[in-house]
RNA sequence: GCGGUUGUAGCUCAGUCGGUUAGAGUACCGGCCUGUCACGCCGGGGGUCGCGGGUUCGAGUCCCGUCAACCGCGCCA
C-alpha cells in the first residue's frame, strides 16, 4: 500500500465496493451524532464521505478532528442505500468505512474558513491566502489559468510560433511606467531594472532571424493598482512577427483569442466578427478606446441643436472652441425615476451632473418633455430626436464641454444605462480592434510628448512626421473585449531615420536615443525586417473568462492595494550588511 | 497625492431617537445524539465597538481628528 493513498478524493465509485482504500487529505465537513460520524474528506480531486461507527476503532480519535486537518484514513468501501445516496458530489454512490486514521498535519482555529463561500476582508485572505486558496471558487479560477495557459502555448506552437525567454534583470527603458529598480553590488551606485514587458528583446529577436516568437512573459510595472490592474507584476501573452503588416497580426492573434473564448469562454457566445474601430470613432460614440460592445448604444454629436438656443448653459459652452454636446440616446428610458437615477450616477462620478430630454405620448404626439425641452422649445427638441431615432417612452442624456472631461463618465454611463434597461447582452464576448491611434499628444504643460508606444511606425512614415504632430496616426491597435482591453500591440519603426525623426518630434534628441536605446538602434542599422506583434493580458483574459471583477481572483499570490504581500511580508527592509554590499543608505523619511 | 465606501466577538453581520449588563449566525470548548451530507438539541468561553480627542448626566450611536482596507481619479507606451 502506498504511504498516504491508493485512491484521490474523487476515484471512489461502486464499482470499488468491498475493496481496502487509503485516502489522503483535509476534514472539510465533519458531523458527529455520537454512535455514528461522517466526515467530508477533500483533496484537490474532490470529496468523499468517510464515516465511524462505534465499531470501529478509530471514532475517537476522529472526534477529536477538526476542520481543514489533513489526515490520512484507512478503510473499506460500502455501498451507500439508495436513498443516501449524495446526488450532488460523483462519489456519492459510496462512502468509506473507516478502520485507522493518522493526522498528517494538525490546524490550528482557522482565522477564516474554508467552507462555504462566504465574502470575508481581503486583508485576512491574503494573509492567509494558503486557507483561500483551498475554497472552491479559488481553487477552480487557478485551474482555469493553469489550464489558459496550456491552451495558449498549445495554439501559437500549432501557428508556427517559437517560445524564447528574455532577461528579467536588465535595462531600464522609459516606456511610460515606472520601473522597478534592482541595485548591482558589482556596480555600486548603478541600478538594473525589471522589463516592463520584453518588448525591445522581442524586437531584437525579429532582428535575429526567429521570424514567429512568443511568450508567456512577466512584466514589471511601480503603479498603483486598480480593480483589473495587479501592481507590481503580471503576465503577458507577448508575440512579435516578422514581414508583416497589421492586417497578418490580426490574422494570427484572432485564432487563438477566439479559440481561447470558445473553449474556456462557459458557452457564451463568442463573436468571430471583429470590427475595426478607429480610435477617434471610438472616443466620439463610446468615449473610451475599451468599448463595451454588448451595449448597443451610440453617442452622437448633437451640439448644432443648442447653438444659440433656450439653454443657457449649453448655449453659452458652445461659444468656447471645443466645446461639444454629445448625447447618449436611451430607448425605454423615459421614466423621471431613471433619469434621475442616472444623473445622479453621473454625478456620482464626478460630472456637475447629464441633462435629459424624456419623450412622452400625448394625445398621439410625441412630445419632449424636462427642463432641456422646456428651454430649447418643441423644434429643436424634435430634431434631436429624429436624429436619435428615439420615439414616445424614450430618453436621451447630455453631455456637454470639452470632450476629455465628460468621455470617461460618459463612456460608464452609456454602459450602465445599457444594462440598467436591459438592452445590452449578458452571455456574449465582443470583440474589436480599436485601430489608428494619435502617435503624439499634448501633455499637460502643452508639450508633445508619445500618446502611446514610441516604437510604433507612424502612418504615413518619415513624410507624416513632418507636419503637425498632433495629426499623425501610428499603426498600432488594441483589442477591446466587454469593456477591457485585452491587447495592445503595433507595427514597429524598424528604420533608425524615422526612429530619430519621431523622437525629436516628441522632444528627445539623437544622443538621448542613442543612450537609452542604443542596443536596438544599433540594431537597426544591421538589416532589421519590417515587424510587429502585440501582448495579450493573461490575467485579464482569465478574469473574463472566470467572470470575475477582481484581477486579484485570478492571481495566486496577488499584492493588496498597497502593494504589499502580506502573507511573506514584502516588501520589508533589506539588513545593514546588504545595503553596505550594495552601497546604498536609505534617507530618513520627510516628515 | 485626491475622492467615495467601510471599520462592532476568530469570521459574517444586527444594533431604532444618544439611555438597563452591546446581540445573532458561524467557528471554538463541554454535554447529548446510529444515517448525516450547511445534521440536530442543550450549555459555555470569547468585545480596547479601528485609534485619539470633544459634546453630554450618559456615546457603538453625535462632532473633530487620525489610521487601515477596498473601489474610483491621478498614474498605467
Amino acid at each position: 500500500m502506498h504511504a498516504y493513498r491508493s485512491h484521490t478524493c474523487a476515484d471512489l465509485t461502486a464499482a470499488h465496493v468491498g475493496q481496502t482504500v487509503r485516502l489522503s487529505g483535509w476534514v472539510h465537513r465533519m458531523r458527529d451524532h455520537g454512535g455514528v460520524l461522517f466526515i467530508d474528506l477533500r483533496d484537490h480531486y474532490g470529496i468523499t464521505q468517510v464515516l465511524a461507527d462505534g465499531d470501529s476503532p478509530a471514532l475517537t480519535a476522529l472526534e477529536r478532528l477538526r476542520a481543514e486537518t489533513c489526515v490520512r484514513i484507512d478503510g473499506v468501501v460500502k455501498a451507500r442505500a439508495a436513498d443516501l445516496v449524495n446526488p450532488k458530489i460523483p462519489t456519492g454512490e459510496i462512502e468509506v468505512y473507516v478502520h485507522e486514521v493518522t493526522v498528517l498535519g494538525a490546524a490550528e482555529d482557522l482565522p477564516l474558513p474554508v467552507f462555504g463561500e462566504p465574502e470575508y476582508p481581503e486583508e485576512t485572505r491574503l494573509t492567509y491566502r494558503f486557507l483561500d486558496l483551498r475554497r472552491e471558487t479559488l481553487h477552480r479560477n487557478m485551474m482555469l489559468r493553469s489550464a489558459v495557459v496550456r491552451s495558449i502555448r498549445g495554439r501559437m506552437w500549432d501557428a508556427g510560433f517559437t517560445e524564447h525567454q528574455t532577461p528579467i534583470i536588465t535595462a531600464s527603458s522609459p516606456e511610460g511606467a515606472r520601473d522597478f529598480l534592482v541595485p548591482s553590488r558589482l556596480h555600486p551606485g548603478k541600478f538594473y531594472a525589471l522589463p516592463q514587458a520584453p518588448q525591445q528583446f522581442k524586437q531584437l529577436l525579429m532582428v535575429a532571424g526567429f521570424d514567429r516568437y512568443f511568450q508567456i512573459a512577466p512584466c514589471f510595472r511601480d503603479e498603483d493598482p486598480r480593480a483589473d490592474r495587479s501592481p507590481t507584476d503580471f503576465y503577458q501573452l507577448d508575440m512579435e512577427m516578422s514581414f508583416v503588416e497589421q492586417e497578418d497580426v490580426f490574422a494570427a492573434i484572432q485564432p487563438v483569442i477566439q479559440g481561447l473564448f470558445e473553449e474556456f469562454g462557459g458557452g457564451h457566445r463568442v463573436d468571430a466578427d471583429w470590427p475595426r474601430i478607429p480610435f477617434a470613432e471610438s472616443m466620439l460614440k463610446y468615449g473610451t478606446d475599451k468599448p463595451d460592445l454588448r451595449c448597443p448604444l451610440e453617442m452622437q454629436v448633437v451640439s448644432e441643436h443648442f447653438v444659440g438656443s433656450g439653454f443657457g448653459l449649453f448655449a453659452r459652452l458652445l461659444e468656447t472652441e471645443g466645446n461639444q454636446i454629445r448625447a447618449i440616446p436611451a430607448p425605454t428610458g423615459g421614466s423621471r425615476a431613471f433619469c434621475d437615477r442616472m444623473n445622479a450616477f453621473a454625478q456620482q462620478q464626478g460630472l456637475p451632473g447629464m441633462g435629459y430630454i424624456m419623450w412622452r405620448d400625448e394625445g398621439g404626439e410625441t412630445v419632449g418633455a424636462g427642463p432641456i425641452a422646456k428651454n430649447i422649445g418643441p423644434e429643436r427638441t424634435e430634431a434631436i430626436r429624429q436624429q436619435l431615432g428615439l420615439k414616445a417612452g424614450d430618453a436621451a442624456f447630455f453631455l456637454a464641454g470639452k470632450p476629455e472631461t465628460f468621455e470617461a463618465v460618459a463612456a460608464k454611463a452609456r454602459v450602465e444605462i445599457g444594462r440598467e434597461l436591459g438592452l445590452s447582452e449578458t452571455d456574449s464576448f465582443r470583440f474589436a480592434w480599436i485601430v489608428d491611434f494619435p502617435m503624439y499628444e499634448k501633455d499637460d504643460e502643452g508639450r508633445v510628448d508619445f500618446s502611446h508606444n514610441p516604437f510604433s511606425m507612424p502612418q504615413g512614415g518619415l513624410e507624416a512626421l513632418s507636419g503637425d504632430p498632433l495629426q499623425v496616426l501610428g499603426y498600432q491597435y488594441d483589442l477591446a473585449c466587454n469593456g477591457y482591453e485585452l491587447v495592445s500591440g503595433a507595427i514597429r519603426n524598424h528604420k533608425p531615420e524615422i526612429m530619430f525623426k519621431a523622437f525629436e518630434l516628441a522632444g528627445y534628441g539623437r544622443d538621448e536615443v542613442e543612450k537609452r536605446f542604443g542596443g536596438m538602434v544599433k540594431a537597426f542599422r544591421y538589416g532589421a525586417p519590417p515587424h510587429g506583434g502585440c501582448a495579450a493580458g493573461i490575467d485579464r483574459i482569465v478574469m473574463l473568462l472566470a467572470d470575475e471583477a477582481n484581477i486579484r481572483q485570478v492571481i495566486l499570490f496577488p499584492m493588496n492595494q498597497r502593494a504589499e504581500d502580506l502573507m511573506m511580508g514584502a516588501p520589508s527592509e533589506p539588513t545593514p550588511t546588504q545595503l553596505r554590499e550594495l552601497g546604498l543608505r536609505v534617507l530618513p523619511k520627510e516628515a
